[in-house]
Formats: C-alpha cells, structure tokens, sequence
DNA sequence: GATGAATATATCAGATATGATATCAATGGT
DNA sequence: ACCATTGATATCATATCTGATATATTCATC
C-alpha cells in the first residue's frame, strides 16, 4: 500500500500510526479496514439514491453526523453499524454479501 | 418466529425484552440477529478444523472464553469480533460475503 | 473414575462506539 | 441577498463491547 493511500486513512481517523507500526498491519487487519471501506462507499451510494442522511439516522435512531461519519469511512464507525444502517436503506442479506465478497 | 426460538435467543443475552417487545422487532432488526447467528455457526465450523479456541485468541489478542461466546452466538459478542475472528481462521472476504448472502 | 485438555459461564474495570448537540459550509430555491 | 436544506466537523457523557481473570463443566483417554 501507498504512502499516499496511508495518509488518507489517517486523515479519517484510522489508527494506523506511524509507517513502521502501519506496515506491523497484518493481512487480517487489512483485509477487515478494506471491508468496512467498501460497506462505507456502498452505504452511501444506496442511500443517496433514497433518502437524507437525517432521514436513514431517524429510521436508525441514530443521528445525522454519524450517518455522515459512516458514509466517509471515519474509523470510529463499527461495522455493526454500517450493517445496521444498509439494512435499513432496503439493502438485503445477498447485496451486503455481494459488497464484502468483493473486497480482496 | 415461534416462541421457542424466542426463548432460545433470550437464553443467549439477546434484549428481546417481553414478548410484546419481541413482537416490535422490525425485519431489518430481526436479520440483524440472524447475520451475527450465522457468523457465529460459520466461525465454530471453520475454527474446530483447525485450531483450539485458545490458539484462535491468542491470534486475534482476545481471550478463550471470548471465543467461546461468540461460537455461541451470545449477544454481547459484536459483528466486529465475528468478522475479526473468521478472518483469523484465514477466512477470505469471499466466504463471509456468501455466509452472509445466504441469511434471509 | 481419575487426570488433563478443551470449552463454557460469571464478573468486572477499562476501552471504544454511540447518540446528542452545537456549529459551520455548501448548495439551491425564491 | 436571504433562507432553508443538506452534509461535514467537533465535543462529550453514556452505553456497549472488550480482554482479563477465576472458575466450572464437558469430554477424551487412560
């Protein structure tokens, strides 16, 4: 990975440290950054073709700012959360399947 | 969802509260819970052929009896740890995409 | 049926993710 | 230009998840 794809992951957040710590990332560690990403991109192509980012929070009994940390990848979002907001746009079981299968 | 399987879940810590409670389950939350159970099936499968939950915690730096709970599909264990855990067993993103398509 | 390894259960203090709130920037309609 | 809507950023108290620890149970193998 880049000098320049670590910089962005740690503008949002993610703890990946200093370069020598960044490159003590195993493949699993990875792997698991890259699944979240991917269901960050997806959750807000689907949303924006529905509904606000007030409206989702709402149907989430979440709140606005954290949809909008969900959909820019911020590190402090879980992925349960991530799942929890796709299946609330209508995303199914198969498409939240299709999304992480295609990580890697 | 028959009450016997109620029963199961609430067995497990998960907060379906009353049954009238339970009855206000919206669909998305429902297979919310059914995405973790899988996971938690897959990830007992996938670990027993290779290794012992001990050596499975020590790779994830988590602890056996967290392992334990998460085979056993209890509600305090996140989606988080499960995918954490699957991909310790050397899991790719293929398989836990098609364990979690196969929900619903 | 005793011994040891693997797994299950209980508790807990600390870490992390959470929703709430306030605020700002960007966009667009009037 | 003004105002309303949307999305982004910052802070924070609380709730939830965490690994650790202690202990109990299951289950082989002898």
């Amino acid at each position: 990975m880049e000098e320049a794809k670590r910089k962005k992951l740690e503008d949002k957040g993610w703890n990946v440290g200093t370069v020598s710590e960044f490159l003590d990332l195993t493949p699993e560690e990875t792997t698991f950054i890259e699944i979240k990403l991917a269901l960050s991109r997806y959750l807000k192509e689907r949303r924006q073709k529905s509904m606000t980012q007030r409206k989702l929070a709402d149907k989430l009994h979440s709140s606005q700012p954290r949809i909008a940390k969900a959909e820019n990848g911020d590190a402090s979002v879980s992925i349960e959360l991530l799942i929890r907001a796709m299946l609330a746009t209508g995303a199914t079981p198969q498409e939240i399947g299709q999304v992480i299968a295609k990580v890697g």
